[in-house]
DNA sequence: TAGGTATGAGACAGACCTGTCTCATAACCG
DNA sequence: CGGTTATGAGACAGGTCTGTCTCATACCTA
């Protein structure tokens, strides 16, 4: 179809990979499936992949990567700590309108490979992980580091949260934004 | 093995199904695994169950079933709407702490099955509702209506999210609780 | 005791799964 | 141009998946 790119072919089955579990899950989906969308040869696929584990694992990694370098954008140039986690939810917010959102992928990875010693569950920990030391470190910008783990715990949550409420097609980011601001507020002055 | 209580075969293979489902996830659990574990012949389970797809909603409800009996349960005697609510977050403490807690079943469900029109993704929404409906009326008893549908929503995404974070092993259930002071207290007022 | 019903056990079909292997061909790079 | 590497295409193995079918046997109830 496409003028053929002829180079990272690699990264083509990645995100051909991600496309098709996203929408229909990890176990639902097929290395065959994944090879007639991405247009290449499974031999082509299963030697950059030793196996489908892998691959979801790099796409998983593929995908936290996107989100950080796109948060760091966000936080850029917005001094005040308070919009920078309105920007969080903000981005949240565009993301549940997208045309094809179809909830978290970590968190079905997560339904999925529910063994904590699987490499897959260790993906998913590491970007909920990195998601929560970012807001913590917002946090501690006006607040003791204390408090701060809390919040940002407890954002963490209302993030999950909201996120699976936007799958259900029940959007509710507006009463998560604003127990956001009530968190916040009661964390200050708990100080 | 056991004396073979030759009648609900029915109901044994759903708590069967039920347990695997939720320590392996609903498309790598397969049938022939189910009725060995049930040791129950494959066309018994058939004849109940016309697919799997209407064996995995008639687990979910009856798991949504026997949660509403304990809520009811706990909302007994007691009269002041806070304790009513921190009851609920009591009740997921104990559940996160349970010793094979996997995480919610009804997330995992709608990890693997986000088509809406599917009746499993139904299912899990009649829960989800059922929950947030319980939460909302028992907010009605101390600040107007409008509020107390925000600050449900709101408690029902620190609750979702609270569990998934009990799934990865960093349960922050105290966070949650001290976040839905917040949430309360704030809605209360701005009424 | 008789008759309808639930069940057991397993073969079977047809599809799909992951992963391996071979061999020919195309691309790249020094 | 020559040699190394990446890729294409597909057969293949061995297993598992859902769902159907048959036939014999147990059970319950009237």
């Amino acid at each position: 179809m496409t003028p053929l790119p002829k180079k990272d072919k690699r990264h083509h089955v990645v995100e051909t990979a991600y496309a098709l579990f996203k929408r229909a899950g990890f176990h639902a989906t097929g290395i065959d499936r994944i090879i007639a969308e991405a247009d290449v040869a499974k031999m082509t696929m299963y030697r950059h992949f030793p196996s489908k584990d892998e691959l979801i694992v790099e796409v998983l990694d593929y995908r936290a990567r996107r989100f950080e370098r796109q948060l760091d954008q966000l936080a850029r140039e917005v001094t005040p700590p308070e919009r920078k986690i309105a920007r969080i939810f903000d981005w949240h917010e565009r993301w549940f309108s997208s045309p094809d959102f179809h909830g978290c992928l970590f968190a079905h990875a997560l339904a999925e490979f529910g063994d904590p010693s699987h490499p897959v569950f260790q993906a998913v920990a590491r970007q909920k992980n990195g998601l929560k030391r970012r807001m913590q470190a917002i946090l501690e910008e006006m607040m003791p580091p204390r408090q701060a783990e809390g919040a940002a715990a407890a954002l963490l949550m209302l993030i999950e949260g909201a996120t699976l409420m936007a799958q259900m097609g029940q959007p509710a980011i507006d009463s998560a934004r604003k127990a956001a601001g009530a968190i916040i507020a009661s964390a200050r002055t708990a100080q």
